[in-house]
RNA sequence: GCCCGUGUGGCGGAAUGGUAGACGCAGUAGACUUAAAAUCUGCGAACCGCAAGGUUGUGGGGGUUCGAGUCCCUCCACGGGCACCA
C-alpha cells in the first residue's frame, strides 16, 4: 500500500533541501511560468489549488524538457481586509497579514509546488514598496502622474472614501450613512496617454484568449466621431458637442448637457429649480445599481441653441440625467428618430421626431440602420456612410470642429485613503506645493504605531508621522497620507520576481532581459480587465522612464475557470457544508437528523454559501498528488470545474494503481524473460506514440487529455506485465519513460517510483523522453468504408494501399456488397488512411 | 440593448470535414473471497431484431459537401462581460 503521507513529506523536504527549483545558470532557453500571486486572506481555496496546479505542472514539464525555468511565488499583501481585521479583532494589519502568509505557505507547501520558497516576496515589505515609491517618482518626473480634484464617495460617519462597490443604495456598506459626493485632490496615472498603444498591443497578443482581448478592447472603448461647437443664445462661450452620428444633425430636436456640465452649474446659480434637479441627479448617480431601470429625466432650461446648418433654427437646451460628464464633452444633440435613448427622451417631453433616413415608418422608429438620407439639405440622396464623411468635412471646412476619437478609458485614480498600502512618497509644502520625497529618503515607511479606534485614515490622525520638512525649502510641511491602490503593487511584481534580484533597483536589467516577457501567465478570468490592463500600462510607462522592459509583459495568458459545487440549504434556510449532507437514495438529507435538504445548481465555491471543500482536509485524506490529478482531470482548464467526491476518489484510486503497477513489475521482474517480438514492438509503439501525443497535450495545456492518455498507457503496461511477453529490460526502460511523463502532474509518486526502479537522482531532474520516429509510423491502418456517406464497414489495410486495391477489398465486404447490390457506383471517393466512400444510386 | 462563449450518453468530457461517445465517474455482470471491502476483467446512446444487421441520434430549423458534432445562415436555451458611452 502506497503511504502517500510519508512519501509526500519526504520529497517535499528533499526538493527544498536540494534547492532544486532555483533557476540554474547556463545557456539553455528560459521559460518564465507565472501564476497570479494570491492575496493572503488566510486560507488556500480550491481556486488557488487549481491555479497553482496548472502552473506547477507546466513548469515541471518545461524543466524536464531542459528549459531553465523561473517559477516564483509571492503575496499581494496590501489591502483592505487586513484593516477590517484590525477593526474587528484589534490585531495589527501587519501581524494579521504575516500570520496569514505563514499559514497559507504551509498549506501551499503541502501540494509540492515547484517554488523556491527562499525567494518569496510580499508586497507589504518595505524592501518591495520602496521600489514602488521609486517608480512612482519616476512616473512623476515623466509627467505620467498628476494630481487633480476628483469626485469620491464619502462616508461621513467613517470619515473615509468608499469604493463604488461599498456603496449600497446610496449608503455606506458598514455605517449605513448616506454617502456624499466630495471633491478631493487625488493622484492619477495617465493611462489614457496609452489608450492607442494598449489597443494596438492587443493585436500582437496571439497567445491571449480572444475573449480577454475583446474585453480589454471594449473597456478602452473607442468612438470615432466629430466634435463641434454651437452658439448658445445669451452665452459668449460656445457649447462643444461630440457625436458618432453627425449625419443625423438635421434630425436634431434638442440639445442635452450633463448635470455637472460647467454650463449647467453656471445656470443653476440663477435657477433654484435647476439646482434642485442637479442635486437629485447626484443622489442617484452615486448609487451604482439600477441605472438600467432609471427613468430619463430632463430639465428644460428655456435657453435656445443655434442649429449649425439651418439658418435661424434653434434647439431647446436641456439638462439631462442620462448625459455623462465623464464621456465625450458632456453634451449631445438628440436625434430621436435614430437613437433609442433620444427617442425615449423626446417621447417623454413631446419633442419633434424627424426621420432623416429613408425606409422608415413610425412603427420602426427609432431606426439605426443603413439607408438614404432625406430631410437633410445637402446630405439628401447620400448613403449614411457618405453623409457621415460629408458632414465631417463640412464641419471642418466651416471651422466649427473636427473629426475626433474618444476613449471610454479614464485615467487611473490611485489614491486610497487607507493605512495598509504603499505610502505615496510626496510632501506637501505650503510654499512649494507637492514635492517628491528625495530618493535617498526612500522608503517612506508605514508607521507601526497606529490606531484603528476612531474612524478615518490612521495615517491622517497619527500624532507625528505626517509632519515633515519640505525637501526644497525646509519649511514645515505634511506628508501625503493617501496610499497607493493595491493594483499598483501587482502591476510590476513579475519584474521584481526576475531572478537574480537587486536590492538597489526595482528589478535587475539583466534578469529582466533574460526572463521577460512572462512566457505563460495563469490566473482567473476575473482579472481579465483591471490587473492585466494596468500591468500592460505599467510596462509602457516604465519604458517612457527609460527602463528596458518589453512593451507587453505577458506573452501567453491562460485564464482558468472557477471551481464549483452545489450549495445546500436545510429546511430552516440555513446553508450547509457539503460534509453535513448525505445522499440517501435519490434525495439529499442532513447527516445529523435526516431532514431533507434543497440542492442548488453547481456554482462557484463561496464561503457565504458554504459550498466549499477544504483543501487541507483533501490533502490529508487523499494526498497532494491525488488532489492535483483530480483538479486537472476531465475538465479543460478554461471551463468551470465541478468538484465531485467520487471523481476525487477515482483519482486517488489511480495514484494507487500507478504505484501497484511498479510494485507488480518488481515482483514479477525475475519471470519476465520470455520475449515476444510482436508484443514488445506493440508496447513500444504505444509508448512512443503516447510520448508524442502527451508532449503536445502538455504543451497546449490540455491536461485533461494528457491524463486520459496517461491512464491508457498505464493500462497497456498492466496488460504487458500480465501477459509476461515483454522482457524486463525493455519493460523497465519503458516504465522509466512513463514515470517521467506522469511526474509533472503527480510528482511525489513519480519520485517514489523513480527510486523504486533504482534511480538515485530526482525524477524532477530527469530529461523528458523523446518519441522514436521509428515507432510513430504504422504499416497498416483501419479505414472506414462508406456507401453514400454512411459507414457500412471497417477494414484494416496497408498504409500505402492504392485506391484500386482498397476499393476491391471494400466491395468484397459482405455488408458493403449487399448494400451495393443492384446499384451503380458513380463515383468513388478515396482518402488514403481515412475512408473510402462509394457514391451510387 | 450590445459583445463574447457554451450546448454531445445518467454525469464530467473526447473527436486535423472522414468509424461520434476516447478517458474518467456513476451503473451493471463476472473472477478472487466463507463473506464484504479492495482489486482485476467484461458490458454499456436510444429504438427494432434471436442474431447478422437496420433505423434514429451531438439544443431546434435550413444550407454547403461524396461525407457535418465540426463550415455557413437562422432561431432557442444557458453562462459570462459591458452598459443611459453620445
Amino acid at each position: 500500500m502506497y503511504n502517500f503521507q510519508e512519501s509526500e513529506e519526504k520529497w517535499q523536504r528533499a526538493w527544498q533541501e536540494a534547492h532544486i527549483f532555483t533557476p540554474e545558470n547556463g545557456k539553455a532557453p528560459c521559460a518564465y511560468v507565472l501564476e497570479m500571486f494570491p492575496y493572503p486572506s488566510g486560507r488556500i481555496h480550491m481556486g488557488h489549488v487549481r491555479n497553482y496546479t496548472i502552473g506547477d505542472t507546466f513548469a515541471r514539464f518545461k524543466k524536464a524538457q531542459g528549459y531553465r525555468v523561473l517559477h516564483p511565488m509571492g503575496w499581494d499583501a496590501f489591502g483592505l481586509p487586513a484593516e477590517n481585521a484590525a477593526l474587528e479583532r484589534n490585531v495589527h494589519p501587519r501581524t494579521w497579514t504575516y500570520e496569514n502568509i505563514k499559514a497559507m505557505r504551509l498549506q501551499l507547501e503541502r501540494f509540492g509546488f515547484s517554488y523556491d520558497w527562499t525567494q518569496n516576496i510580499a508586497t507589504c515589505h518595505p524592501g518591495y514598496y520602496k521600489h514602488e515609491q521609486k517608480l512612482f517618482l519616476d512616473f512623476l518626473k515623466q509627467g505620467l502622474v498628476y494630481r487633480k480634484k476628483a469626485t469620491v464617495n464619502w462616508d461621513p460617519i467613517e470619515a473615509c472614501v468608499l469604493a463604488n462597490e461599498q456603496v449600497i443604495d446610496g449608503k455606506g456598506w458598514r455605517s449605513g450613512a448616506v454617502v456624499e459626493r466630495r471633491e478631493l485632490d487625488q493622484w492619477f496615472f495617465k493611462i489614457t496617454d496609452f489608450a492607442d498603444a494598449l489597443l494596438q498591443g492587443l493585436e500582437t497578443l496571439s497567445g491571449w484568449p480572444e475573449k480577454v482581448r475583446t474585453m480589454q478592447e471594449h473597456w478602452i472603448g473607442r468612438s470615432y466621431g466629430v466634435m463641434f461647437h454651437l452658439r448658445v443664445e445669451g452665452e459668449t462661450e460656445p457649447l462643444v458637442l461630440f457625436s458618432t452620428h453627425p449625419e443625423t444633425i438635421f434630425g436634431a430636436s434638442f440639445i442635452a448637457i450633463a448635470p455637472h456640465h460647467p454650463l449647467a452649474e453656471k445656470l443653476a446659480l440663477q435657477n433654484a429649480h435647476l439646482e434642485d434637479f442637479i442635486h437629485s441627479c447626484n443622489r442617484i448617480s452615486t448609487a451604482t445599481a439600477d441605472l438600467e431601470t432609471m427613468e430619463k429625466q430632463g430639465f428644460s432650461t428655456g435657453i435656445d441653441v443655434h442649429h449649425p446648418f439651418i439658418e435661424g433654427k434653434t434647439l431647446p437646451l436641456y439638462v439631462a440625467n442620462f448625459v455623462l460628464m465623464t464621456y465625450g464633452t458632456g453634451a449631445i444633440f438628440g436625434a430621436p428618430a435614430h437613437d433609442v435613448r433620444d427617442f425615449e427622451f423626446a417621447t417623454k417631453y413631446a419633442l419633434p421626431i424627424i426621420p432623416v433616413v429613408t425606409g422608415v415608418d413610425s412603427e420602426s422608429l427609432p431606426y439605426t440602420g443603413e439607408g438614404i438620407m432625406i430631410n437633410s439639405a445637402f446630405l439628401d440622396g447620400k448613403t449614411v456612410q457618405e453623409a457621415r464623411a460629408c458632414i465631417i468635412s463640412e464641419v471642418e471646412r466651416m471651422g466649427i470642429g473636427q473629426a475626433t476619437v474618444f476613449t471610454r478609458l479614464r485615467d487611473w485614480g490611485v489614491s486610497r485613503q487607507r493605512y495598509w498600502g504603499c505610502p505615496i512618497p510626496i510632501i506637501h509644502c505650503p510654499h512649494c506645493g507637492a514635492v517628491p520625497v528625495p530618493e535617498k529618503d526612500l522608503p517612506v515607511h508605514l508607521p507601526e504605531d497606529v490606531s484603528f479606534a476612531s474612524p478615518g485614515n490612521p495615517l491622517e490622525r497619527h500624532p507625528t508621522w505626517k509632519y515633515a520638512t519640505c525637501p526644497v525649502c525646509g519649511a514645515a510641511a505634511v506628508r501625503e497620507t493617501d496610499t497607493l491602490d493595491t493594483f499598483v503593487d501587482s502591476s510590476w511584481y513579475f519584474l521584481r520576481f526576475c531572478f537574480p534580484r537587486l536590492e538597489s533597483a526595482p528589478f535587475s536589467p539583466d534578469a529582466v532581459r533574460q526572463w521577460m516577457p512572462v512566457g505563460y501567465y495563469i490566473g482567473g478570468v476575473e482579472h481579465a480587465i483591471l490587473h492585466l490592463l494596468y500591468a500592460r500600462f505599467f510596462s509602457r510607462a516604465l519604458r517612457v522612464c527609460g527602463y528596458d522592459v518589453p512593451e507587453e509583459p505577458f506573452k501567453a495568458l491562460f485564464t482558468q475557470g472557477m471551481v464549483c459545487h452545489p450549495a445546500y440549504k436545510d429546511k430552516a434556510g440555513a446553508w450547509l457544508f457539503p460534509e453535513q449532507v448525505e445522499k440517501r437514495g435519490d434525495i439529499y438529507c442532513k447527516r445529523s437528523d435526516g431532514t431533507p435538504v434543497t440542492v442548488s445548481r453547481s456554482e462557484k465555491m463561496s464561503k457565504s454559501k458554504k459550498n466549499v471543500v477544504d483543501t487541507e482536509a483533501m490533502v490529508r485524506t487523499y494526498g497532494a498528488d491525488a488532489v492535483r490529478l483530480f483538479i486537472l482531470s476531465d475538465t479543460p482548464l478554461d471551463r468551470d470545474l465541478e468538484w465531485s467526491e467520487e471523481g476525487m476518489e477515482g483519482c486517488w484510486r489511480f495514484v494507487n494503481r500507478a504505484w501497484r503497477l511498479v510494485e507488480q513489475y518488481k515482483s514479477r521482474q525475475a519471470s519476465l524473460k520470455l520475449c515476444d517480438a510482436h508484443a514488445e514492438e506493440a508496447l513500444l509503439r504505444t509508448l512512443h506514440q503516447g510520448i508524442e501525443r502527451l508532449t503536445a497535450f502538455y504543451e497546449s495545456f490540455q491536461f485533461n487529455r494528457a491524463i486520459a492518455l496517461i491512464r491508457e498507457l498505464t493500462s497497456a503496461f498492466y496488460a504487458a506485465i500480465e501477459a509476461q511477453n515483454v522482457a524486463y529490460t525493455v519493460l523497465e526502460e519503458a516504465l522509466k519513460s512513463w514515470i517521467v511523463l506522469i511526474a509533472p502532474i503527480i510528482p511525489h509518486l513519480a519520485e517514489e517510483l523513480w527510486h523504486v526502479v533504482g534511480e538515485a537522482s530526482f525524477v524532477t531532474k530527469a530529461t523528458w523522453p523523446e518519441a522514436d520516429p521509428a515507432y510513430l509510423v504504422e504499416d497498416t491502418v483501419e479505414i472506414a468504408v462508406q456507401v453514400n456517406g454512411k459507414t457500412r464497414g471497417i477494414m484494416t489495410v496497408s498504409c500505402e494501399a492504392s485506391q484500386e486495391d482498397v476499393s476491391a477489398m471494400a466491395q468484397a465486404l459482405p455488408n458493403v456488397a449487399s448494400t451495393l447490390k443492384g446499384k451503380t457506383i458513380e463515383r468513388t471517393i478515396f482518402v488514403p488512411q481515412k475512408v473510402v466512400n462509394f457514391v451510387c444510386h
